[in-house]
DNA sequence: GATGCGGGAGTAAGCGCTTTCTCCCGCGGC
DNA sequence: GCCGCGGGAGAAAGCGCTTACTCCCGCATC
C-alpha cells in the first residue's frame, strides 16, 4: 500500500510507549488503577462506584470511597470523556464579556449549567469572546467541536451576511449531528438544512420593545427624534431600528410623504459603545438642530449620547430627551435615570442554560420569545416649547 | 444496562468493546484513521502533519492536508489531550462575570490566551463564576484539575480566612505539581508550602490608590468622610480600607485621639453592589449628618451612594462629595462624573494572560504590582461652608 | 562496490477511563 | 439434591490520539 513499510520485527524487542516521561519533576498523578489497588478491587469497580451507575456492594463501595479520599483522587476528565464519549464542556459565545449585557446572560447560563447533578457539579462553561467578529465566532465553533462540547449557546446579535450565516449553519449542523446541543439566545432563529432540527432559540422582542419606546416618545409629543443605531448587518440592530420606524410610520408626524426620508436622515449608525453614541449625538445635532429626542441602540450608547449633549450645554430631558435599550444595571443609577427597555437577560440566560442542558423541553416551534418592558425614567419628558 | 445474567457463551465469540453504539443517529465522527486511509498513509503521519513537529515530505503533507479538508476532519481534543498529556483549557475564576470589573479582566486574559500560535488558535478560556463563594471557588478548582487545565487565573479579592486559604493553597499546590500554571490577578500573593513555587501574581495597588484618593478629599478640605467598605474578610476590602485609614492617620483632622474611633464609626461594611451603597449611605448620614464626603469601596457602590444622596435631596458634590474605585467605563459618564481610582484592568488581565501562557517570565519575586491612578472628576469638590 | 547516514514513514504501545462480556457464588425451587 | 438465577466483581477491549522505536531507501563516501 504505502512505500517504505516493512514490518518484520524480527527480534522480540519489547516496544515501549511512554516510559521515559515518568521521572518528571511532576510526580505522577493518581489514577483509577492506584485507587483500585489501594482498595483491593478492580479499576472497573472503582469506576462504578464513582459513577454510581452499577450495583456495588455497600462494603466495597465504602472501601473504594475511602481509598479515593486517602489518595485525593480526582478523575481525569479527558480520559473519561474519551472513553465515555461525553463532555463536561458547554461553550457560551458572547460578543464581549466586558459588556454587562453579555455578562448578565453568561452569568445566568453558567449558573444554570454548573448547577448540575451530584456526579461532579455539572458542566463547565467555556465563555468565548468573539468581539463581534464573524471569524472569531467560526474559530470558536471549531474549537468547541474539537473539544466535543456537550452544548453551545450562541448569544447576541448575528451578523446578517449570507456567507457568514451559511458558514455558521454548516458548523452548527455538524455539531448538532455529533450530539452537541445548540441554543441561540438573543439572536434570531436559524434553519438547518437537510432535515437537521433547528436549534432551540430564546429570542428577545427587540422590535416590539423598540416600537413601544418610540411610541412613548411620540406620545410625549416628540416629533424630531434622532436614532443612534448599532452596526449594520446585525440582527439586533435591524430589529430595533425596524421597531422604531414602525412606530414612526403610524404616527401623525407632520412630514407626510417625506417622513421616511426624514427618519433616514435622523438615523446614524455606529457601534454598540459609548464613544459611538457620543459622536453620533453630535452628528445628529448637526443634521437637525431642532432635535428634541434621541433614541440609542442600547444603554451604553445612550450614555455617550448624554455625555455629548451635556458637553453641548443641552440639558436632559429639558432640551433633549434620551432613551436607551437593555436596562443594564447602571441605567437606573445615572442621572437622570435612563428611560429604556428592559430585557430580562437573567431569565433569558437561565432559560438558555436549561435548554442547553436538556433540562427544559424546547419550546414548540423551537422559539421562545422573552418579552421586553418599557421602563420610563427621568431622561425622557415632553419636549420644551421652543421658538419654532 | 449491565449484564444481570451470565450467559455462558461457550463458543469463542470475540469480545467487542463498543460495537453496539455505531448505528446511532449521529453518524460516526471522522477520525485520524479515516484521514490516514484516505490519504494513503499511516495515522502517525497524519498526526505529524497536523502537529507539524516532525518532518514529513512535501507531497505527503499535501495529500494529508487534502484528505483533512475533504473529510472536514476536526481533531478530537480530548483524545489528543489524553495521549499528549496536555490541555487546551485555561480556567479563569472570577467573582462575577456580570460585573464589568471582572469582565474587563476576563476579556483581556482571554484575548491573550486565545491569541495563540497557529496549531489551532491557542487555548480556550473557561470562565468560572464563583459568585464570591469560597466553596464555589474550591469546586471550580477541582473541576479544572479534573480537566487537567493548562493554567488557572484566579482574579479578584481572596477570602481571608485561614481555613479557606489553606484549602485553596492545597488545591493550587496539587495543580501546580501536575503542571498547571497558576496566576493570581488582583489578589495578594500566596506562599505554597513544601518548596512549591509561589504562583505568579499581578497585584493591584489598592492600598496606595485608596490612600491617594482620601488624601485628595482631605486636601479639598473634607474632614468628615464616610467610608462604604466591601465585605469583610476580603483582601481587597481590607487593603482599600487600610489605605483610607492611612491617609486619615496623617491628616490634621481636629479629632485628635478619638480619630480612630471616629473613622471606625464612619465606616460601614457592605457588599460590592449598588444596593449596598445605597443603604450604607443612608446609614452614614444617620451616624453623621454633618458628613461632607463619602468614599465607596468601588464605583458600583458609589453609584448607589449617589442615588441615596439624591433621594435625600443632597446634591453632589455641592452637599456631599462622592468617590469610587476602579474607574469602570461608566464612571466617566455618570453625572456628575465620578472621582475614582483607575486600575488598568485591561493591562493587568493581559499580563496575567501572558503569564499563564508562559509567554512572559514571572516577575522577580513573583509579584508584579500594577499602579493605580487617581482620576479626579466632578463628584468631588471642596466642602460647602455649612452653618457649623 | 561495500558502508554509512539521514530523511521519511510505519508499528504499536500506551494515556486513564468506561463498559461489555464473563464468571463466581450462594440460594430458593422442584 | 440439582438446576437456574441474580447480585457482585473482574478481565479486557477499546475511545482517538501521540510518539518512542524501527526500518527502508537513496545517496554521498571510501
Amino acid at each position: 500500500m504505502w512505500p517504505g513499510g516493512r514490518g518484520a520485527v524480527t527480534a522480540p524487542v519489547p516496544l515501549a510507549g511512554h516510559p521515559p516521561l515518568q521521572e518528571d519533576r511532576t510526580e505522577m498523578a493518581v489514577t483509577l488503577a492506584d485507587v483500585a489497588a489501594r482498595a483491593g478491587v478492580s479499576s472497573a469497580t472503582v469506576s462504578r462506584v464513582l459513577n454510581g451507575n452499577y450495583p456495588v456492594a455497600g462494603g466495597t463501595r465504602e472501601r473504594v470511597r475511602r481509598a479515593v479520599a486517602e489518595l485525593d483522587y480526582v478523575v481525569n476528565g479527558q480520559a473519561r470523556a474519551l472513553a465515555a464519549a461525553t463532555s463536561d464542556l458547554v461553550g457560551v459565545l458572547v460578543n464581549d464579556v466586558a459588556d454587562p449585557f453579555f455578562g448578565l446572560i453568561a452569568s445566568a447560563v453558567q449558573a444554570e449549567i454548573s448547577a448540575g447533578a451530584e456526579p461532579g457539579g455539572g458542566k463547565l462553561a467555556v465563555v468565548c469572546n468573539t468581539g463581534g467578529s464573524p471569524e472569531a465566532e467560526l474559530t470558536y465553533l471549531t474549537l468547541l467541536e474539537r473539544q466535543r462540547a456537550a452544548g453551545v449557546v450562541l448569544t447576541g446579535s448575528a451578523v446578517e451576511s449570507a456567507e457568514h450565516t451559511a458558514a455558521v449553519t454548516a458548523r452548527l449542523t455538524r455539531l448538532a449531528a455529533s450530539g452537541t446541543r445548540i441554543v441561540l439566545c438573543g439572536r434570531p432563529p436559524l434553519t438547518l438544512p437537510d432535515g437537521g432540527i433547528a436549534p432551540a432559540t430564546v429570542a428577545f422582542d427587540n422590535r416590539g420593545g423598540a416600537r413601544r419606546l418610540t411610541e412613548h416618545l411620540l406620545s410625549l409629543g416628540h416629533r424630531r427624534i434622532g436614532y443612534v443605531s448599532g452596526p449594520v448587518e446585525r440582527s439586533t440592530t435591524r430589529h430595533r431600528l425596524e421597531g422604531h420606524r414602525a412606530a414612526l410610520a403610524v404616527s401623525d408626524r407632520p412630514l407626510g410623504p417625506d417622513a421616511e426620508a426624514y427618519a433616514e436622515r435622523l438615523t446614524v449608525h455606529g457601534t454598540y459603545d459609548r464613544a459611538s453614541g457620543y459622536d453620533a449625538a453630535l452628528e445628529l445635532l448637526r443634521r437637525e438642530p431642532e432635535l428634541t429626542a434621541i433614541v440609542a441602540a442600547n444603554d451604553t450608547v445612550a450614555l455617550g449620547v448624554c455625555a455629548a449633549l451635556r458637553d453641548r450645554g443641552l440639558s436632559i430631558p429639558g432640551d433633549v430627551s434620551v432613551a436607551g435599550f437593555d436596562d443594564l444595571p447602571f441605567s437606573a443609577d445615572v442621572s437622570p435615570a435612563l428611560t429604556t427597555v428592559r430585557i430580562p437577560l437573567q431569565e433569558a440566560g437561565a432559560r438558555a442554560g436549561k435548554l442547553v442542558m436538556g433540562r427544559l423541553a424546547p419550546p414548540p416551534g423551537g422559539v421562545a420569545t422573552v418579552g421586553t418592558e418599557l421602563m420610563v425614567r427621568g431622561s425622557t419628558a415632553p419636549p420644551a416649547v421652543r421658538t419654532a
